[in-house]
DNA sequence: GTCTATATATGGATAGAC
DNA sequence: GTCTATCCATATATAGAC
């Protein structure tokens, strides 16, 4: 009788609990629906414990806003380490992008469907943050080094990655069935050369 | 004494005053933010007649939404019924988007930044719109016709729209700050030939 | 059909024991 | 630090007069 194995490994710690019961059920309903009776309840922790961690519940909302973000950030700082071109960093954030929909589902979710502004007051909006600083930098330094197309950098980073975005939304409602890690080729192909058929008579 | 001009016009009749106060509260502050008191005060009308005319909160929003989907698919209606080639039919919609994210800014408001799901029990969900299935059907008629590349049509239509879409969040948000027509054929351009300079050696 | 006044529930927040 | 029980504001919804 394996014994031991009715210990649960090592408890989680309390306030990673009630992060990641929030982030799940923020997701999932929508901050406004979500009481913090029903975070209490999923994370088994008190309401008093929650209050003592963050404050309430737009303390936990920051918190997780501020968690992610970070995530966000060093997932992108990675790709500009690992990859030299400013094409290639941008092929690998739209790739890893593609792969944490499917992996990471929610704080994807998180990330890219929520309107922050709607729940955290005082919100240093998601496009002012440093991970999308960062991915607009590459795009300058693209157009700098003559790679890219020489535009606003606005412009091109929404073409860029505008589609990508696009795609991961349409994934997360489920309108799109299949991983997005299939896509991505065909995405990148797009953005590369755009959507023209090539004509055979040219 | 011009004493005629202190006449207002005409009256707006009730349900619209109801729904474009509800619209520019529920764009400004989000849905969950916004009381039936507040709508009624902005509405300059009793809360009795919300409920008459609308059955309550939930009710004018779903009402609203119907109303913005319609004009939607109005004008990717008109745009169809306009320019022959679908890759006339995508210019003009990002075009007429973009107007229309200047002058009914709320309209586009509502469309592209709420998460409709939050606030709308049994949404048929935003992407699932006559408008948005005309859009994607363009796209595979473009597919067929041997104009754009062949591939997944979500691909290729998020790569067409994707980038307006990320454009005019942007701006809603205020991140862009000039008017959007202003970059419509820079953002064509990268759509058509893609995000690359041109190679002079080539 | 329109209004005002009111009932009722929900949920964020706190107090105080352990 | 953690918990339970309770408070109290807010806002939806309704009742009933006009």
């Amino acid at each position: 009788m394996p014994y031991l194995k009715k210990c649960p490994p090592v408890p989680e710690p309390i306030d990673c609990r009630i992060l990641t019961a929030a982030l799940d059920l923020f997701v999932e309903n929508g901050f406004h629906n979500v009481s913090i009776h029903e975070v209490q309840k999923r994370a088994q922790v008190s309401i008093g414990s929650i209050y003592n961690h963050f404050g309430g519940k737009e303390g936990v909302a920051q918190a997780l806003y501020k968690h992610i973000l970070n995530e966000m950030d060093e997932l992108v700082e990675t790709v500009m380490a690992e990859f030299p071109t400013p094409w290639q960093q941008c092929e690998a954030i739209i790739r890893q992008l593609f792969e944490h929909t499917e992996t990471h589902r929610n704080i994807i979710a998180f990330v890219f469907h929520a309107k922050h502004t709607e729940f955290i007051s005082q919100d240093p909006l998601m496009c002012h943050s440093a991970a999308f600083s960062k991915m607009r930098s590459i795009v300058r330094n693209g157009i700098e080094a003559g790679e890219f197309v020489d535009m606003d950098s606005w412009v091109l980073t929404s073409s860029i990655f505008g589609g990508a975005i696009r795609m991961i939304q349409l994934r997360l409602d489920g309108v799109i069935e299949k991983p997005l890690p299939e896509y991505g080729e065909m995405l990148l192909q797009t953005i590369r050369t755009g959507v023209f058929q090539e004509r055979s008579d040219a």
